[in-house]
RNA sequence: GACCCUAUGGUCUAGCGGUUAGGACACCUCCCUUUCACGGAGGUAGCCCGGGUUCGAGUCCCGGUAGGGUCGCCA
């Protein structure tokens, strides 16, 4: 029998990257053995539920490319889904929870107490067998020594997350239940249950938590711990993929870059590791230096016309060649997307903000007159091409008798009005001859009065 | 507090009784480039502690310690 696996998320906030990382794994093991990946929303708490986080969670997903075989196509609870098991909302699901209290009641499996519905829990140790972590036996807990019954239904009549995660998980076929490590102790519970209903629980593979640098599980004040925050700062999805398959998962040959593709021939529960691991920004970001800098060409410009766009610039008045010749010389440079418009925004700008720290530096009343000279050399240039561009600068400061860089700092800051940014000689060609002599004269008129 | 999981450089990890303990990120130095990156060459830095087992333990066992998780009418 094929595995069937599901991601069971809550919409109570954002999808947070430990989530997105269990969905990975469930999925990553669906593809692997050709079995099935189910989503399924777990709205129980309708206090905490909320639209956006079912939208951000199908979104999410989406983004990361973690297609899923059956569960909702669209984030309405009652709207269409794929799947024979459905509703895959728990919201829609009611009468499965009624029918299944309803049994353990009959069998004096569980009973009412104080308006709410409990389990009878046995006292005896539970062997929970794990495909990551092994056999664990799990004990009764102090606490649990007085009382281990637990509530299925709240007094409110709504039934609680271990009931209808078993329930479900139950009556959808879940054969694997791959989750957080967090859920470890807690399994002991659904096992009960399971076996209170007359069946077998699914096979369990526990994954080691996502901490932060300080060592505890991320939280939303975390930097890097909210999904949607990779989407809007212009990461790639197959960075963050790589860099999550990365964390609790090893290929063992100390491949670091590896396409999902590769993952999903490689991966399975016996090379995950049992350690929590700290979420490592730099590294995820040192990723997505490697991918963006190998991005297509076609792809690279269709992401940094969005990202210009998103930042209040719009490429459409610009000459297609000239869009693509000046993000050319962005690519390779850049490592997000949310870098693109500060970084080569002057050449979709008319007014050029001079950084304050760098004009400091750069226009000081010394190298006006040099700057003048440049400016008329290339003046008098009829080939603007990036080589002659070169000899030209390079010629004025040798017949100045200074260095090169005299010259190129006060001239970038000028046309571009950033400290850094690409290869200077050939934004120079890009933004062409009149709008370098037009920046140049500008910033000239910048420059304080001499003492 | 009880129960459970874990323990190799700052971080992610390879290792599965005999290795000069390997790789990656980060950091430092140099080269390339008089921007910033990329790239190249070096470098600093590690087996939590204590007992066993063994001719020999990072590797196996036990005990500490430390970190994490769980003990809700949250999920």
């Amino acid at each position: 029998m094929k595995p069937r696996v599901r991601f069971a998320p809550s919409p109570t906030g954002y999808l947070h990257i430990g989530g997105a990382r269990t969905a990975l794994f469930n999925w990553l093991y669906a593809r692997h053995t050709g079995g099935t990946f189910v989503l399924r929303i777990e709205d129980t708490d309708v206090a905490r539920n909320t639209q956006e986080a079912v939208d951000a969670i199908l979104s999410g997903l989406r983004w990361l490319g973690l297609n899923w075989d059956e569960g909702p196509l669209t984030g309405a609870a009652t709207g269409p889904a794929k799947g024979d098991r459905g509703p895959y909302f728990q919201s829609q699901r009611r009468e499965n929870y009624q029918r299944r209290v309803e049994a353990l009641l009959s069998r004096d499996l569980a009973y009412e107490k104080e308006g709410a519905i409990w389990f009878r829990m046995t006292r005896q140790p539970i062997l929970i067998p794990d495909l990551v972590v092994g056999d664990v036996l799990r004990r009764l807990t102090d606490r649990e020594e007085l009382d281990p019954d637990w509530v299925l239904v709240r007094r409110d009549g709504q039934p609680v997350f271990h009931f209808v995660n078993v329930v479900d998980d139950l009556e959808m076929g879940i054969t694997h239940v791959i989750r957080g490590e967090d859920h470890l102790s807690n399994t002991a519970k659904h096992i009960a249950l399971f076996r209170a209903f007359g069946v077998e629980p699914p096979q369990y593979g526990h994954i080691p938590l996502i901490l932060n640098p300080e060592g505890s599980k991320m939280s939303k004040r975390d930097r890097g711990a909210a999904l949607d925050a990779y989407i809007a700062q212009g990461f790639l999805p197959e960075a963050v993929n790589n860099y999550l398959c990365l964390l609790g998962w090893s290929p063992k040959d100390n491949t670091e870059k590896l396409p999902l593709a590769e993952v999903v021939a490689r991966f399975d529960l016996p090379q995950i590791l049992r350690h929590n691991a700290k979420f490592d920004y730099e590294k995820l970001m040192w990723l997505q230096g490697e991918y963006c800098r190998e991005l297509p060409e076609d792809r690279f410009y269709e992401m940094s016309v969005r990202a210009l766009a998103k930042a209040g610039m719009n490429t459409d008045r610009f000459d297609v060649r000239y869009v693509k010749a000046a993000l050319d010389t962005c690519k390779g440079k850049i490592k997000t997307f949310g870098e693109l418009p500060a970084y080569g925004g002057f050449y979709f700008k008319d007014e050029i903000a001079y950084d304050p720290e760098a004009a400091q530096k750069s226009f000081v009343p010394e190298s006006k007159p040099r700057l003048e000279k440049l400016r008329d050399a290339f003046a008098k240039l009829t080939v603007f091409d990036a080589a002659t561009i070169e000899t030209t600068l390079k010629a004025t400061t040798a017949g100045l008798g200074v260095k090169v860089g005299v010259l190129v700092h006060p001239t970038r800051l000028a046309v571009t009005g950033n400290p850094n940014g690409p290869s200077l000689y050939h934004l120079l060609e890009v933004i062409g001859k009149e709008k370098v002599l037009e920046r140049i004269n500008r910033a000239l008129a910048a420059f304080p009065p001499a003492v």
